[in-house]
DNA sequence: TACCAGGTAACGT
DNA sequence: ACGTTACATGGT
């Protein structure tokens, strides 16, 4: 096979290395694998006939690299949809100068800011993916939210095999939707769990959910009313899926544990803060409400491992 | 055993 | 429109 690539240029800040470093924070991630300084994914561009096999390196922070390991675009339409997840997936076109500015100014995010200068927020540019991610992940550790993932990624997604590696892509809403409700509770989903991703699923294949259409409601908070609507998911849920994958600058998961907890790290609490600290707090990052959750929620992962660097030592 | 985890629905007032 | 409560399930 020719050596298929394209390039994708981002403007700073940006850190290819730091990007990675969130995406390797669990070792039960099973949609990508970090390699060193790479990335390797497999893709289905919607429309398309079959997946790629895709590695993203990025050698010089000023343009993603990508090459196609398996599988080709069919049509320059499949390879500009593929750019667009790329572009999609680290947040390419966001300019990302105006949040470092407001962030560096702050003592409460300053100091994360300033260690984590060009890390995007990473996103799930898939709905499908990021919903059940979402619902996977509510009221649950990370780590299971994990196991969960895999399951069902094991369970109903598509795999491809290259040089004694197995990639999985997260099933399509199809292998979902007519999942049988026991199999998805044996994968240890809650009934609630099970019912809103087979709801989702059923949704999404008839075409009466979709980012694009969410999207094309111009509103996020639109977005969010068509959301909630749905059994299963509430205000977290959709903020979540707001913030990773409709790419909504402002949205804010405010009843979220682990940004409490960060927050509390941060501010040096012995509680967690009220809804109003909340509030007030992040009235000084409004329009960055997303990525000021986003870095707070790695500063704790950021916390665990310097904690369990100590504890190796 | 109790409590928590990147919540939600149902039901009170 | 709000505040409370029941619920579900693995991890620590």
């Amino acid at each position: 096979m020719p050596d298929l690539s394209f390039e994708l240029p981002v403007s700073q800040p940006f850190r290819f290395q730091r990007c990675l470093e969130y995406m390797t924070r669990s070792p039960l991630e099973c949609l990508y694998e970090v390699d060193g300084d790479k990335v390797i994914r497999l893709i289905r561009a919607e429309g398309a006939a079959e997946s790629a096999l895709l590695e993203i390196s990025c050698p010089d922070d000023r343009a993603l690299r990508v090459r196609f390991l398996q599988g080709a675009p069919q049509s320059d339409a499949e390879l500009s949809r593929i750019q667009s997840y790329i572009r999609d997936w680290f947040d390419l076109e966001r300019d990302l100068a105006p949040w470092q500015r407001l962030a560096e100014a702050g003592p409460v995010l300053g100091p994360l800011a300033r260690s984590m200068y060009g890390l995007r927020l990473i996103g799930i540019p898939d709905l499908f993916e990021a919903l059940c991610w979402a619902i996977a992940g509510q009221q649950v550790n990370l780590a299971f939210a994990y196991k969960l993932k895999r399951r069902l990624t094991e369970a109903y997604g598509e795999a491809a095999d290259r040089e004694g590696r197995t990639y999985r892509r997260f099933p399509d809403p199809a292998a979902l939707a007519g999942a049988d409700p026991g199999e998805l509770q044996a994968l240890q989903l809650t009934k609630t769990k099970a019912a809103a991703i087979r709801e989702v699923a059923a949704l999404m294949q008839r075409g009466e959910l979709s980012r694009a259409a969410l999207l094309a409601l111009g509103d996020f908070d639109a977005a969010e009313r068509e959301l909630v609507r749905v059994r299963g998911i509430g205000p977290w849920t959709a903020h979540y899926v707001r913030m990773r994958c409709l790419r909504d600058p402002r949205a804010f998961p405010i009843g979220d544990a682990g940004l409490h907890n960060a927050v509390k790290a941060q501010l040096g609490l012995d509680r967690k803060p009220t809804p109003q600290e909340l509030q007030s707090l992040f009235a000084g990052w409004a329009g960055w409400e997303a990525y000021a959750t986003f870095y707070l929620w790695h500063s704790l992962y950021e916390l665990k491992t310097a904690a369990l660097g100590k504890d190796n030592r």
